[in-house]
DNA sequence: CTGTTAGCGCTTTCAC
DNA sequence: GTGAAAGCGCTAACAG
């Protein structure tokens, strides 16, 4: 493969002027530009870009670190990273971390080996300390709640949220609440815990731990969930929302009025099955983690979350 | 930020010996490569990766071509993909299409610049006379009916899997069957079409164009293809089967006597609803690609598609 | 306008 | 065991 040299002794210059009219400079007369662009055609030259990446100490790759693609709610916000990283002539590199410790410590590592330019954190089990140790080789965003962190995070108040949803439960008269959870761990589930236990000791009621559903991620995970009674169900994603929904449906299990549902993110599947739920506007927040990254300011932004509602409650 | 220069001098060694302690080299004496430890961790060295990619040729990045991440079909497949990387220790450059010629080519150039060392096409639109031509640049494997080019892949036989679909909708006694296309164009489609019509010539009805359903992707397509009455439908995604299937519900038109639904796949949310359905193994699929795209070795592999009955037909 | 030259940071012969 | 030195392919002062 012919290389920056071999076209400038075939067109007869120097490598300046070919790197010049690679990189479109001015200054370089037009006969010497169309023989150089002579010997780049009859070479069939493409200049090797990690040549380029060394000199230029960046590579035009973004991290993406990601707990599971699979997850409609992940593949919503990476389409909007993606789609604005694709403006920028920029290209993704998805790390999938499945929430290992180790495979988040790789993507932090890419960045400080100037692999990538920038990381985007979808969601994390490390802690704090560690990212924000890291963020001193390269921009790093969150989408993960970093108030007091030395590291930018466009976030969703989850204390907030649930309170509103529960609230918003028990004022349409609705008692024995559960609530699922992806995960235990994760500053989001903490947050909804403190909301949800605030809530019961403001109404006087005591934490029973059978109202919570761990775990809860996929559509298929509805199944279990119905299982376990209740009179009424906060839910953090609409897939998990229909496939319980989709149970109840079976079980002949009247919506709402046996069995109340609220969620979390408004994806289509909700719009369609008429569940009440939280709108996050995740694939917008996806291109705004994006632009944000790259103007390299520190901020953090919070995502109000607004109540839409529809027929499971 | 140290480089490997500093650390020679540092250590008091030459860089080689340095390179050697990085790379594990043997040869070198206990009390060097203990010097060359201490100064790496003194100066919290970390070498830079771009060089080596840049001596080396090779990046240990994969390029992922799909025409939109946030379909569940295609995180399915991405997440095998992105499994079977993490453990040769590789990274996923993701470049989402949107079936855009332009963007498909972006990813072939990674190619030919040597940004990626491989490259997996999980969908397209571009003709293979020019994957082909990009073939000789490095190794591209496709999930997609490569049969009679110089490409390898992993495929599906659409015709196949559409007529012995449409024979048993058939043998069940459904007339009048209608059928959903995710696009219009695309080797998949075509074949499911020539299929479809192969079918109808066997037994002897006319084509109508009001039977087939394009651009039927999302849960929410469900939506518009019920309004069209059929007797059963033949439909290319759990995902618009699942949607297909709750407005049903809702109309309450009754699954399968006035209705009955065959779909591809075999997701998830097939299962949790009962949907017949035929099985691809997307994430076994995704992983099989990325193995095979490492071997290098030029091969077509066909991949059966298994009918699994429930309750839709 | 054009070319010379000094790197970018690392790997790898090759000779000692 | 060790190190000098020659690149990998490109960019960007700098000097003309």
């Amino acid at each position: 493969m012919a290389n920056i040299k071999d076209i400038a002794k075939l067109a007869g210059v120097s490598v300046t002027t070919v790197s010049r009219v690679i990189n479109g400079h001015p200054y370089v007369s037009d006969d010497k530009r169309a023989a150089v662009l002579r010997a780049m055609k009859a070479t069939n030259y493409e200049r090797n870009i990690n040549a380029v990446h060394l000199i230029k100490g960046k590579t035009n790759l973004i991290g993406v670190m990601v707990p599971s693609i699979k997850r409609p709610y992940f593949g919503l916000v990476v389409e909007g990273i993606a789609e604005e990283a694709l403006k920028g002539n920029y290209k993704l590199v998805l790390i999938q971390t499945n929430y290992e410790e180790e495979r988040e410590l790789e993507a932090l590592m890419m960045l400080k080996l100037k692999q990538i330019d920038a990381l985007i954190i979808c969601s994390k089990i490390s802690d704090w300390d560690i990212v924000e140790e890291y963020a001193a080789y390269g921009p790093i965003i969150a989408f993960e709640d970093a108030r007091g962190r030395n590291v930018s995070s466009i976030y969703i108040d989850h204390y907030k949220s649930f309170m509103e949803a529960l609230t918003y439960l028990s004022g349409k008269g609705h008692r024995k609440i559960g609530y699922c959870l992806a995960r235990k761990s994760g500053t989001s589930s903490r947050q909804r815990e403190a909301a949800y236990r605030d809530f019961l000791k403001r109404s006087g009621e005591s934490f029973d731990p059978d109202c919570v559903f761990y775990d809860a991620i996929h559509f298929e995970d509805g199944e279990w969930i119905v299982e376990r009674l209740m009179t009424s169900l906060l839910v953090t994603s609409d897939q998990v929302a229909a496939g319980i929904l989709a149970c109840c449906n079976e079980q002949n299990l009247q919506v709402p009025s046996k069995l109340a549902i609220v969620s979390f993110d408004n994806q289509p599947i909700a719009k369609v099955l008429n569940i009440t739920t939280f709108a996050i506007p995740l694939t917008e927040i996806g291109r705004d983690l994006f632009r944000k990254v790259m103007t390299r300011e520190f901020g953090q932004q919070e995502i109000p979350v607004k109540l839409i509602e529809r027929l499971t409650v």
